[in-house]
DNA sequence: TTCGGTAAGATCGTATACGATCTGTACTAA
DNA sequence: TTAGTACAGATCGTATACGATCTTACCGAA
């Protein structure tokens, strides 16, 4: 009970949630209530209730009756996703320019440096999506409102449930993306403008999406 | 149970919200489980699931062997909202603007007529918030992004719970709301820009907030 | 008086049980 | 063969029951 201070139904919603974004349970999977309280070793109240929490987030799909499964991956909920994430992160970045320490720069410079490194070896997409939330959290570090920081998480799990990290389908987006970073740091580190950095990081976010567009037009042609 | 095709739970929880927004449930109000389960002629447990869903829209705060409680009324948390409003609200309003028909600017204006009207009467803060959001999603009518939509309708939902409707508490702030929405409707005829639509409607909403934090500063000038 | 502890009431948290609904399959009739 | 029906299995939806936890009020000791 309270083993970590958590109720069963936190634990079973940071498992299934740990779950999806870990790819664990894959797109189009089963979230059969039953199963998931057999592994977790509880009843399924617990587990409905996760399971509902998640819905809201557009995590799961719930069916009246038939059962719940993890969001399908879709390239038009794709680009959902990614413009609420450009204008969540756009507008976070800016706000939080101006409370950006000196220290904090140089930690993200030191990540964009590691996701550069990265660019030279075999490419790991996973390892690079991780450091490219690093470095955008570390902006965020002082967030003055919560509510839109808590935005940008709920985005940024729904990405990794879809699996459609941009830098999975389209590598050669990579590159680009860290001389954005680096642009978007000399912006705060300058003190430029509100709508300047926000302007910055919002299409820092739609470029990658349109290069997964473009990317997915040509290689289904016939959905028009 | 397929009187109206909802199940219990989504029974309970448009029975809380609806008790929410229109007031009947104020801030601060404990939501005791049973008793709502009681007058829904129900058990705890759907009743429990609905609860559960609002706090994930931040409606209600729940504490753990405690309860759930209407989340309270709070200047910090209000500033968030329409923060937040101001963001997905303008990002919106710039994204149908190319998408509003002229039928749809007409009845746009004609409801902005009636708000108009409602300044010269005994002012009722109800009926022109309602207004409000009328005239807002009116312009919303092709959102080509259902997640932003649905984010503009969980802060509208949260802003009623709050009952802190700026126009409620700083009544001075209608007419300027009028005639910013008559700016915005030209802007839209016009086809401006994107950004420059963005900015009006962003500022449109962020005035308001502005308003309202003067109106509370001077009269809790203690409370820094 | 005041502090600490204890017991009672209120309320939540979860398990179990069972009815409701959906889905797929096998069987029958045309 | 094929369409339709009926049955069985799987899974969800909700009620009920009970243990867990919090809050409060009361009482005794310093």
């Amino acid at each position: 009970m309270t083993l970590n201070g958590l109720s069963k139904a936190d634990q079973a919603h940071q498992h299934v949630l740990k779950g999806i974004t870990s790819g664990q349970y894959k797109p189009g999977d089963r979230l059969v209530l039953s199963s998931i309280a057999n592994e977790l070793g509880m009843s399924v109240v617990p587990v409905r209730e996760a399971i509902r929490r998640l819905q809201t987030d557009n995590l799961v799909t719930f069916e009246r009756n038939v059962g719940a499964t993890v969001t399908g991956i879709d390239p038009i909920e794709y680009q959902y996703t990614m413009e609420t994430l450009a204008l969540v992160e756009g507008y976070s970045t800016a706000l939080c320019a101006p409370l950006v320490t000196a220290q904090t720069l140089t930690k993200a410079r030191g990540i964009n440096q590691q996701m550069r490194e990265l660019l030279n070896e075999e490419f790991a997409p996973e390892l690079f999506t991780e450091l490219n939330e690093k470095f955008h959290l570390a902006l965020f570090e002082h967030h003055p409102n919560p509510h839109i920081l808590d935005l940008v998480h709920r985005g940024w799990n729904r990405l990794a449930a879809l699996r459609s990290t941009t830098f999975t389908f389209v590598p050669s987006r990579a590159p680009d993306s860290v001389v954005e970073h680096d642009e978007l740091l000399d912006l705060i580190a300058d003190g430029a403008e509100f709508l300047v950095i926000e302007a910055a990081a919002r299409n820092h976010r739609l470029n990658a999406m349109h290069a997964y567009l473009d990317h997915h037009a040509k290689a289904n042609p016939k959905s028009f």
